[in-house]
RNA sequence: GUGGCUGUAGCUCAGUUGGUUAGAGCAUCAGAUUGUGGUUCUGAGGGUCGUGGGUUCGAACCCCAUCAGCCACCCCA
């Protein structure tokens, strides 16, 4: 016998807990529908060529090669390391995320596809990555991207999907923090330091888990000197209100064209919209969110302070995305949701309504074979009026069949024996309050309807 | 890739300086109750103590190796 266990970082979703998350997909999959997104699958795998070099070097290590079938010996003894090995054998691989297979397509069917193009992805992908809390081998992403149009409305409107997505799950007390590439590339190039804006943000991005004194540490190490470090830091120092802020980083940042460029952006979608939103975002200077493909606006969704989770979503502009695959000049901005996390803020926060864990509403008891010719019009005519209902299989113990009600939380029984038969009658047991009544058959549907 | 912690029943965990037959709670099954669940009571099944080696008269316990899981770092969602 061979003990039953599943692949590290992988994870069963069991019955409830996949119909807590079909909830959470279902109202993000709506908001994104209501926006005018459409909806776009793409294979598991992509071939190898797609997916190198997109991520940095630290993305090609964390990426899940699918080995190649056939005499592969052969072309193993031509390998020499390991790195020539994977790409003498492996010709595909999982994907690592949906942004990239997404640009593929777009550079794939341009000819078919009607710009700007607004499309939404909810699946999995995979990272070969060392698992621990949160984070997974195995995980979906749900994104929402817009290709094909310069215009900030898009901000806007991925800020309100942001703000509706949340409102709607009930979760209060959320943070929207934007913030803008453009001014990072520009205290970069204050301090004279272009080149090192990757490290500058990754430094950067830090701020929130290692405070002030690990950033400024961090930017040593990486090679920053102590006037460029302490320019940084007045620059994190900057408080305020969104106004007073920007009035501060213009007056830091006079000199940078680019950083003046992204303040522009951040006024418009900040300042100018007159989108209603519950929650206003912030501007956050010290926001950098790692990932180096993005150029203009980013943007992060927190989780209320109190369940201390951290980033629930986040997303950003990105210039040229498709210029990898031949397609250039076409920019994209998008935004993704964190399923795990939001899974995790509604479960402690106690979000997820009841009815989310109800699936089948009445059980048939079987307590006789005569029944059964009463009882399968009965389910027939509940379905039709999309009332789910099953009869329990086997013929066993009445206690039995209680108990699998009641453990399933289904909310009704019905029982139809020898006695009910003589009167045309179905007794209903309702499961929550523990009362039952006998009421005449063809009473039973209208019955349940205004009990449901 | 680097470091730390933990492996005992299906699950969560006790287990004395190394000393008879390794325990509990939950879960499962059966009965109390052949037409009434969620609460109760009674009983039962379930273990190569992760694996391999070593020390010892004797190892769940000590030592070594190995595997697995968790956590932190790097990076990221």
């Amino acid at each position: 016998m061979i003990k039953p266990t599943i692949p590290k970082g992988t994870r069963d979703f069991s019955p409830e807990i996949v119909r807590r998350r079909n909830y959470i997909f279902q109202i993000i999959r709506t908001v994104f529908e209501k926006y005018g997104f459409q909806p776009l699958e793409t294979p598991a795998m992509e071939d190898m060529s797609t997916l190198t070099g997109k991520y940095g070097e630290e993305g090609d290590k964390l990426m899940f090669r699918i080995l190649d079938n056939g005499d592969i010996i052969e072309k193993a003894k031509q390998a020499k390391d390991n790195k020539e090995l994977s790409s003498l054998l492996c010709g595909k691989a999982l994907r690592y995320d949906l942004t990239i297979p997404f640009a593929r397509y777009v550079v794939m069917h341009q000819n078919e596809i009607a710009f700007p193009f607004k499309r939404y992805q909810i699946q999995p992908v995979w990272r070969a990555d060392r698992p621990q809390k949160g984070r997974y081998r195995e995980f979906y992403q749900c994104d929402a991207d817009i290709v094909g149009s310069d215009s900030l409305i898009n901000e806007t409107e991925l800020l309100s999907i942001y703000d509706q997505v949340f409102s709607s799950l009930g979760i209060k007390g959320f943070e929207l923090r934007v913030n803008n590439r453009k001014i990072l590339s520009g205290l970069a190039e204050m301090i004279g330091r272009p080149e090192l804006l990757t490290d500058i943000t990754i430094a950067i991005d830090k701020l929130d888990k290692i405070g002030l004194e690990g950033v400024k540490n961090e930017l040593e190490e990486r090679g920053l000197d102590k006037i460029s470090i302490e320019k940084i830091e007045k620059f994190l120092n900057i408080q305020g209100g969104g106004e007073e802020k920007l009035a501060q980083l213009q007056a830091l940042l006079h000199d940078s064209v680019t950083a003046q460029k992204g303040m522009e952006e951040l006024k418009e979608v900040l300042f100018s919209g007159n989108i209603p939103l519950q929650v206003k975002p912030r501007l956050d200077q010290t926001l950098a969110r790692g990932l180096n493909y993005y150029t203009g606006i980013i943007i992060e969704a927190k989780a209320p302070a109190a369940v201390k989770i951290g980033s629930i979503g986040g997303g950003g502009r990105y210039d040229d995305l498709t210029g990898l695959f031949g397609l250039s000049g076409i920019s994209g901005v998008g935004i993704s949701f964190g399923v795990d996390r939001i899974y995790d803020v509604l479960e402690e926060l106690n979000l997820f309504p009841d009815v989310v864990q109800q699936s089948t509403q009445v059980l048939f008891l079987q307590m006789d074979k005569e029944s059964l010719p009463i009882i399968f019009p009965l389910l027939q005519k509940l379905r039709e009026n999309n009332i789910a209902s099953e009869v329990y299989p086997d013929q066993v113990k009445f206690d039995k069949q209680m108990k699998y009600a009641n453990k399933r939380s289904i909310p009704f029984v019905a029982i139809i024996g020898e006695s009910e038969r003589a009167e045309n009658a179905v007794s209903l047991k309702n499961m929550q309050s523990g009362k039952q009544e006998k009421i005449p058959m063809e009473n039973m549907l209208n019955h349940l309807k205004a009990q449901l």
